[in-house]
DNA sequence: GTGTGATATGTAACCGGTTACTGAAAACGG
DNA sequence: CCGTTTTCAGTAACCGGTTACATATCACAC
């Protein structure tokens, strides 16, 4: 019923080939010739296959993204970047969630390697799962986002993880802050998460503050995680003063927490974020938190893929995007009274 | 490079057909035969192209999802939704963000006509565009989410959006406002947006309340878009009283902007929101909105899309699922001493 | 031993594009 | 005006699967 190259062809009474060049602006057509065809492509209502074009070229002209979660702003964010990108150069972009599960994520690279993507851009739980080195074994392209750098041979862009917490740790400790917790991702589902939490320990730890392991409290990435992991946290003697949380979601979650038992933030007890999404400004208390620049890395990812693609770069690259701690005011002194 | 069919078959002396068939299960082979051709796939590592099969059966196993912006949670949770129901039918989907554009809406169409989608579930700006018109004439097949069913002859997944604009305004007045103002988003750029200032208008109206157009402003879908709108609203004397929100990111917006200002919340204004995104519960205040079960909102658009894929629905069918009035905090009884 | 039907497998055309190769026509130079 | 080059267009093979149709094999009944 659609019709083909064939049909249009037929009605302009020239070749296939010549529809081709035509379609494809491939080689010089003559004027009068070309009229003819595009007459003949309105006339028989054709719709180009880009199947059969990708089957003949081996070009898909598509991509694939897989990401933990889109409904968290952050991948939400940076998947857009890659799509703008994709699009200004023709692609499109398959989508996957991957709900932070490995098994998932190797299932949809298996199906986007079936459909002939051109390269990934995925986001995992973890680069040091097994399927990743397959899939770097093979000669699918793909670039990681977000994940932490434990392989040099891997294309990658990032930002400092572990820095990162580092910084808006000491910033609580600046604060007077001795008591610090910490609520994290859960470490088999976010190797950003652990990576955090070693920054957390070590900036503790160089300031000659002792890690307690009950203070630090795996969860689920979201405001849920946040408000449960709080609830214990709250229970620990003596109280801590100071909350660092893997994300803004679970920081969020946490204050919700905070503000139903009555507590006051700052005065009571700080909170810190990670990740600065759009909310965290707008939230009450707004939040200090951990900028990272999502959208870009997302532009930057899709970016160094093309690169690849295209041969303009060839052996791994790392791209290490800056971080930024925003002082907001999630974060105050410590209660003097209460210390 | 990649192995084909035909070096499997070789391998396995066997013809093309009998590999076929055993990738596909879709005729008996017999054990033995299975077993050679298995292990000459794992021989020569042999991965299926999808292209191929899809040129050769005219099914893409694909299909199209179009949000205004992949970046606000309630298209991110209907692209899960979406996501989820496909991906358990074996389809993949390809994401287009038209930024609330219907230029770049009938694009991304045009592409993934060219890509063969099997059809398509997509949020346009507005349904009474003329490329729904040729969408719907042309044989893919399509459901839209969340649109306002101006014509009755479309495929549409949705809620009743000026009944529940008229609710949330009632819950208003029924607390004592009397002068509210609404901030919503651009009529062209959002359908829902123009009908939930019908059912605003129509409440007000009912209610025997004057309504004035200064007090009505049109505005990005945005935090910032409901920053910006809410200090013209300030500046309106005498002073509102309640705001009804497009969406919850406007209200936020909205309580930024007042809060900056000084005022109270419920306190001096109450702020009404629409769509019940996570974040409204987590708040401060906790948002009065309007909910509308969003995931939901994407799997039944793609149970739809796959029914009239599959045949076993046919006519035109308009789903209207129900929403509910969510009464938090940020909508209080009007204080009298201002009145 | 032969006929019959069921089962297993092979052959080759087809899906709808691209493109290498070839030939015809036009342009150009002297 | 003729030879050479350039431009324009056609033929047909190919991309890697599916599948209609044909054929071969086998079991079984008589």
């Amino acid at each position: 019923m659609p019709s083909t190259i064939r049909d249009v062809a037929k009605i302009a009474e020239v070749s296939v080939a010549t529809v081709s060049r035509v379609l494809n602006r491939s080689a010089t057509v003559k004027e009068g010739t070309r009229q003819r065809v595009l007459k003949a492509i309105e006339e028989c209502g054709f719709t180009y296959n880009a199947i059969a074009r990708s089957l003949s070229t081996r070009k898909s002209v598509t991509i694939g993204v897989i990401v933990p979660a889109i409904t968290n702003p952050v991948f939400a964010q940076s998947t857009k970047g890659i799509q703008d990108f994709a699009n200004s150069c023709g692609y499109s972009i398959i989508l996957g969630n991957s709900d932070y599960s490995s098994k998932m994520e190797d299932q949809l690279v298996e199906v986007f390697k079936e459909k002939r993507v051109e390269g990934i851009v995925l986001t995992c739980s973890d680069i040091r799962h097994e399927y990743i080195q397959r899939l770097k074994h093979s000669k699918l392209p793909f670039v990681l986002l977000y994940n932490i750098p434990f392989d040099k041979e891997l294309n990658l862009v990032t930002i400092d993880n572990y820095k990162a917490a580092y910084e808006i740790v000491e910033h609580l400790i600046h604060l007077g802050h001795r008591r610090i917790g910490m609520i994290a991702g859960y470490f088999n589902m976010s190797d950003r998460s652990l990576v955090r939490s070693q920054g957390f320990k070590a900036c503790l730890n160089e300031h000659g503050i002792s890690f307690q392991q009950r203070d630090l409290i795996e969860t689920d990435l979201t405001f849920e995680g946040g408000k449960r992991a709080m609830k214990t946290l709250l229970e620990v003697t003596p109280p801590l003063t100071g909350i660092f949380c893997s994300n803004d979601f679970i920081g969020m979650g946490a204050i919700k927490t905070i503000r139903e038992k009555g507590l006051r933030i700052p005065g009571d007890i700080s909170i810190a974020g990670f990740d600065d999404i759009e909310m965290a400004s707008y939230f009450y208390p707004e939040l200090t938190t951990i900028h990272q620049p999502a959208y870009q890395m997302g532009v930057k990812g899709a970016e160094l893929l093309f690169k690849i693609l295209s041969g303009e770069v060839e052996g791994p690259r790392q791209i290490i995007l800056d971080h930024s701690l925003i002082v907001r005011n999630s974060c105050g002194p410590v209660n003097q009274l209460k210390q």
